[in-house]
DNA sequence: ATCGTTTCTGGAAACGTTTCTATTTTATGC
DNA sequence: GCATAAAATAGAAACGTTTCCAGAAACGAT
C-alpha cells in the first residue's frame, strides 16, 4: 500500500515541517505561536494555517530545555489517600491547571528519607514551584535542599525557620481552645490529647490552644494525658488504648489529625467505649461524612478546599514575581453529639 | 568577597563540566552514568569521582528530549478528593516511584471536555504511560485520542471497545448480587438501586448483579426503583429523596459508588430515615472508617489498594514490552447492621 | 614485527525548541 | 526619490543530553 508521499504517518510533526509548509523560517513559527509582538498579520495567518493543517503541537521537552520553564508544579504529600490531603490536592490541581500548570504528585509516606529523595527528583525535573506538606520542620539539610530547588515553595501547615517560602497555616489553637473550653465547662478535667510530633507547627499550635484553655479555666493541665508522637492511625490507636486503661482514666478525648482520629476511634471501639456516652470526644480535622453518619462526631473543622486554593494562588503569585506570604486559615469548633458523655456524675 | 575561581556558585553543573574535570569526552560521561557496557574500569572510577565531586545531576529535559523516554506516567482521575481514588493513587504512585517513574496527576472533574484537554496535555508531555478512570466509555473521539498518545494505557473499571489497553475491572456483579440476594431473603421486594450512567462498565456490571439476584429469587425486578444517571452526591441525594417519597416507597436501598452513597446518606438524613431501622441500606464501595463508626453500614467492598498496585504493575509490564491484559478484582458483600431494618411486618 | 580482532574513547550529529543577531523589507519624513 | 528609522524576517547559536561513527589503544595469534 503506497503511503501518501512525503508524509510519514507516524512521525510527529515538528516546527520544521510547519516552517516548510508555510514557506518561512522556523524562528517565525516560534514567534507566531508564542505571541511575539513583532509579527505581521500576513505571517500570523500563514503560519497559523500551516500549523493547524498539520496539527502541530510544540514538543514540551524541547520548549522546556530551551526556555527553562517547565509549567510543572511539584506536590509532595505525606499520603494522598488521606482524604484531607485529597481535597487539598484536588482544589490545588484545579487552580494550577487553569493557569496552565501540571501537577507532579509524590507521597513521602511520612518518611523523611523518601521526602528528601522526592525533592531531589523534583529538582532534576526543574519544577517551577513546590507545594508540600512536610514530614518535619527541623531536618538539618531541609533548608538547603529546598533552596537548591531554585523554585518558590508553599508549605502546608509548616513553619521552617530561615526559609523564604509562603505558608498556609491553620489557626489550630483557636479551634482547639474553644473545644477544650467547652469540655471543661461541661465538667471535664481529665481530658486526653493525642496528636503528632511537636516538631511540626500543627501540633505545637494545637497544644497551645489546649493549654490555654486550661489556663483560662484555672484548671490544672493534665500532663499525663497528653500524648504527642505521630500522626498515623497506629499511634492513635495504641495511645488511646493506653490512656483509656489508666487507673485514673480520662473522661474526654481530643484526637489531633485525621490519622489519629481513625486510630482513636478504632481503639475506643476495641475497648468497648462509645463516644458521646462513655467519653466525650472531639476530632481535630473532619473525616468526610462526619456530618451525615448517624452518630455524630464533634470536630475542630478547617476548610481543606480553601487551603488548596490558597496554596495554588500563593504559588502562582510567587512564580510571577510576588513575594512569599503567610496565609492563616481559621478553624471552627463544631459541637455535635459526641461532645456529651463521659461524666457519670452529671446526668441530666 | 572573592569567589572561588572558575566555579560559578549558582550555575548548574552540566555534563561538560564533568567531562572537563575528568579530562575525558562528554560521551564517556554519558556512557559511564547510563551504565553502558563498553567502559573501562579506570574510566568508570575517574568519571564517577568527578561527577560526585561536582554533585552532577543530569538534566531531565535534555535527557528526555534526546532519548524520548520521560519516566513520567499520566494519571487522570475524575476526582482525587474521592477517598477511593485517593487510595488507588497512593498505592499506584508508590509502585511507580519504586520503578523510577513520576506521576502527573490530573482531575477531569467528571467532565468529558476537561478529560480530553488533559489527555492532549499529557500527549504533549510525552508520557510513557497513562492510568485513567474515564468519565465515559463511548465518547466518539476517545479511541483515537488515546491511541495518539502513543503510550500504553491502563483503564480503571472501564471497557473501551477496540482499544488495545489493559484494564483493572472489579467484579461488581458478584458482590451486588450477593447483597441483593441477602436483602431479598430478608423479605425485601421493593429495593431501590442508585448508581451512575450505564455508559460505563461499573454501572452495567452492578446492574447485572442486581437483576440476576431478582431472577434467581423469582421475584419481579422493580424497574421503577432503579435510578441510573450520575455518580455524584447531588444525583444520589435527589434520587434518594425522590424514591423514598414515592407512594409505594422502597424498603431497602443499594447506593452505587462513593458519591452516590454520600448523597444517599444525606438524603435519608433529611427525610429522617435511619438506615438499619427505617430501611435496609447497602453501600457499594466503602467510605473510609465504615468499619469503626458507631453505626455500621453494610457494603460491597473492593480493594482499592490492590487495584492501584495492579494498575501500576500492568502499566510497567506494558512499558517494558508486555501485552495488555485485563485483571479482575473481586468484590465482597460485607453484612453489617444497616442490612437489617425497613420491614415493619418482620420484627423478630 | 605484523595483522586482525576486540575493547574503549573522542568527536560530532542529532533531539525540537527559543532567542539572539543580522539582514531584509517597509514605512516615514524631508 | 533618498536617507533614515522602524518593523518584520531569516539564520544560526544555544539548551544539555544521547547515540552514532570512526578511530585509537590493547591484545592475541601468526
Amino acid at each position: 500500500m503506497p503511503r501518501s508521499k512525503g508524509k510519514k504517518s507516524s512521525a510527529p510533526v515538528t516546527i520544521h515541517d510547519v516552517a516548510e509548509r508555510a514557506g518561512v523560517a522556523i524562528s517565525s513559527i516560534s514567534r507566531v505561536l508564542s505571541g511575539h509582538p513583532d509579527v505581521s498579520e500576513r505571517m500570523r495567518i500563514k503560519v497559523q494555517r500551516a500549523a493547524d493543517e498539520l496539527g502541530y503541537e510544540p514538543d514540551f521537552f524541547a520548549q522546556s530545555l530551551r526556555s527553562g520553564a517547565t509549567k510543572t508544579i511539584g506536590f509532595i504529600m505525606r499520603d494522598i489517600s488521606n482524604p484531607f490531603f485529597g481535597v487539598i490536592a484536588q482544589c490545588c490541581e484545579q487552580e494550577l491547571r487553569k493557569a496552565g500548570y501540571s501537577m507532579l504528585l509524590m507521597n513521602s509516606d511520612g518518611d523523611v528519607a523518601t521526602e528528601s529523595t522526592n525533592i531531589a527528583q523534583l529538582r532534576r525535573r526543574k519544577i517551577d514551584g513546590l507545594i508540600a506538606s512536610l514530614v518535619s520542620e527541623d531536618i538539618p539539610e531541609l533548608n538547603s535542599t529546598l533552596e537548591k530547588l531554585n523554585a518558590p515553595v508553599v508549605l502546608l501547615d509548616r513553619e521552617v525557620v530561615g526559609l523564604n517560602s509562603s505558608a498556609i497555616l491553620a489557626n489550630h489553637h483557636q479551634g482547639v481552645e474553644d473545644a477544650t473550653v467547652d469540655l471543661i465547662s461541661r465538667g471535664h478535667k481529665r481530658i486526653a490529647f493525642i496528636s503528632g510530633s511537636t516538631r511540626v507547627y500543627t501540633t505545637r499550635d494545637r497544644l497551645k490552644g489546649f493549654k490555654s484553655a486550661f489556663k483560662k479555666a484555672g484548671v490544672a493541665y493534665p500532663t499525663d494525658l497528653v500524648s504527642l508522637g505521630k500522626f498515623d492511625a497506629e499511634f492513635g490507636e495504641s495511645e488511646t488504648k493506653r490512656l483509656f486503661t489508666l487507673k485514673d482514666r480520662p473522661t474526654a478525648l481530643l484526637s489531633g489529625g485525621i490519622g489519629s482520629t481513625a486510630g482513636a476511634m478504632r481503639g475506643l471501639k476495641k475497648l468497648g467505649l462509645v463516644p458521646g456516652k462513655d467519653l466525650a470526644f472531639v476530632a481535630i480535622d473532619e473525616w468526610p461524612m462526619f456530618d451525615v453518619y448517624g452518630q455524630q462526631f464533634s470536630s475542630v473543622y478547617r476548610d481543606a478546599a480553601m487551603m488548596g486554593r490558597e496554596a495554588a494562588a500563593a504559588l502562582l503569585e510567587m512564580i510571577s514575581g510576588g513575594s512569599p506570604r503567610t496565609i492563616m486559615v481559621e478553624t471552627h469548633y463544631i459541637v455535635r453529639e459526641s461532645s456529651t458523655g463521659g461524666l457519670k456524675a452529671k446526668k441530666k
